[in-house]
DNA sequence: ATAGGGCCATAGCCTAGTCCTATAGGTACA
DNA sequence: TGTACCTATAGGACTAGGCTATGGCCCTAT
């Protein structure tokens, strides 16, 4: 659903932030090269818009009020994601300028890169990386030509000439929406998810292998398709607003599960891990800002 | 930092995201209520701004790019966030028409309770919640005089007749920037900690009374304050650049840990845990809206 | 007491981004 | 060959938000 006609700017956000912290209008508007009518009037604007008194003005500076705090302090996570799309567009826009290539499967370039990306570039101004998204085997083969430094992949490494290291583990995991009737239930054995209806991606993406090859394993049978759909967050939403559960990565819909749009499911006895790993070649040294970028990314 | 000056408009993003769910400008100018050459050139702006190329376009519906795909996804966090403020404010706002009066303490006011206000508001358009922020005795005064329906606190119920439920757990942890030395140990002892400066809340703030009680539970002193600062975020930001740590609520820095920008230390044999509970008075049943919210906050 | 220097606010002007309607060109399918 | 989708351009109007200039408030130092 779109958003409220009375959301704020992201700019006015930051701003009021800026001015919570810093303690003063005026200093927000010299932090945000603006000048300091501007910035009273913008804050003036949003508290009207919002219809709530976000500051204690004074002569001597402003204070939030109790509920400015609250705000600001919401803002500030829409702020950091902000931030976290823009380093991920830096990274997208480099086209040539990049001195660090990295090439990432999807899953990791879309949950994990954005914010390594964002911290790694902070206190790097000078320095850029070139983003690129593939699929595991062109990740690999990219490395192996040198087109870039540094890759991630979400499965095991099959090949002995390239160094790697674990960075953290993508889980799958059965998730349905709040009115389904398995949240009624403690759990769900493997068969009974296995001959039910899913909402898929497409065959040959990594999430729907993963999950048939663990099937497979178990003796099992792939199931159904009850819609086969071509992107992670396609098949987020239509599980939401749909009756099919799905069997997804853990990462794409943590804020779900956290918001209750999405409950997640007990599968006895089903259990799919995939490694997330960088990896590069070993033929030359890792470069110093892939080292360092690794350094960014903490094993979770 | 303030945002860089390139970043896109929240309603442009969420414009975009439409596209990408609805597979066209058209389809999604209507689902946000604008002309269709608007969004057309809306879209374009933003394709502009970010320099990358978001969609390609066909007389049949337009599908985003690779680079746009991705760009979807952070936008959708993005904007997920921004809902997320949206529905606290309007519960801010509701000065006097709320039909569900709650009273939460801060933490749980911050990061807790916008998602499940989210969740909850949304299909539920006719209703509306207030919401008020206080410590925990005024929280539990309140319920008393029947000034609210249902509260939130961080701590254990000392009164017999409120009804109460554990809907999670806050635990506090010591966190560092990621260039102090602490980072280089596995660990760090109590006595080490409690003999070490820290950042700190206020006198009185629960985070602050929580820790300096586990640590005279095992016999140590409360540290000295390297800075005392009246609100978690500040103490948040003057750890991120500074040289102290500070033991905080993990729920209030998830964000720092998986960016990198703050690390966790783990104090050996402390462990300070926050029951957060959901309270009502006994007195009179719960309403039926209280009830839904709390399904709406499950028990993590 | 008075001057200076912090703070925030209002006034008036201008630019630029975004909206609208009207129109046109493409592909697909009956 | 309509009809029904798409997307794009043109031209005009609105307004949010930028600027400079100015004024009022309160504290502090002289």
């Amino acid at each position: 659903m779109p958003l409220s006609p009375t959301t704020p700017d992201l700019t006015a956000l930051d701003l009021f932030v800026s001015v919570v912290e810093l303690g003063s209008v005026s200093k927000a508007a010299a932090a945000h090269q603006i000048a300091q009518p501007s910035a009273s009037s913008r804050v003036r604007y949003l508290e009207k818009q919002l219809g709530i008194s976000l500051l204690e003005r004074s002569p001597s500076g402003s204070v939030p009020t109790a509920a400015g705090s609250l705000v600001a302090g919401w803002a500030e996570a829409t702020i950091r994601s902000a931030h976290e799309l823009n380093a991920g567009v830096d990274a997208l826009k480099a086209r040539r300028a990049g001195r660090l290539r990295v090439v990432a499967s999807l899953t990791i370039a879309e949950y994990l890169l954005p914010s390594w990306l964002e911290k790694f570039l902070r206190n790097r101004p000078d320095d850029s990386i070139k983003l690129e998204v593939a699929n595991s085997s062109v990740v690999l083969e990219r490395l192996s030509a040198h087109d870039a430094d540094l890759g991630f992949i979400e499965s095991p490494v099959p090949t002995p000439n390239m160094g790697s290291k674990v960075i953290g583990v993508d889980r799958l995991i059965a998730v349905v929406s709040p009115v389904h009737p398995w949240t009624r239930r403690k759990s769900v054995a493997v068969e009974e998810l296995s001959s039910t209806p899913l909402v898929v991606r497409e065959r040959g993406s990594g999430t729907r292998e993963a999950l048939e090859l663990e099937l497979s394993r178990l003796g099992f049978e792939a199931p159904n398709s009850a819609l086969e759909l071509g992107s992670t967050s396609a098949v987020r939403s239509a599980v939401v607003s749909g009756t099919s559960p799905t069997v997804i990565s853990e990462r794409a819909v943590s804020a779900d599960l956290a918001a209750g749009s999405l409950v997640e499911i007990a599968i006895d006895g089903l259990r799919v891990d995939r490694e997330l790993r960088a990896v590069w070649p070993k033929t030359r040294p890792l470069p110093q800002l892939a080292d360092e970028l690794l350094k960014a990314a903490p094993a979770t």
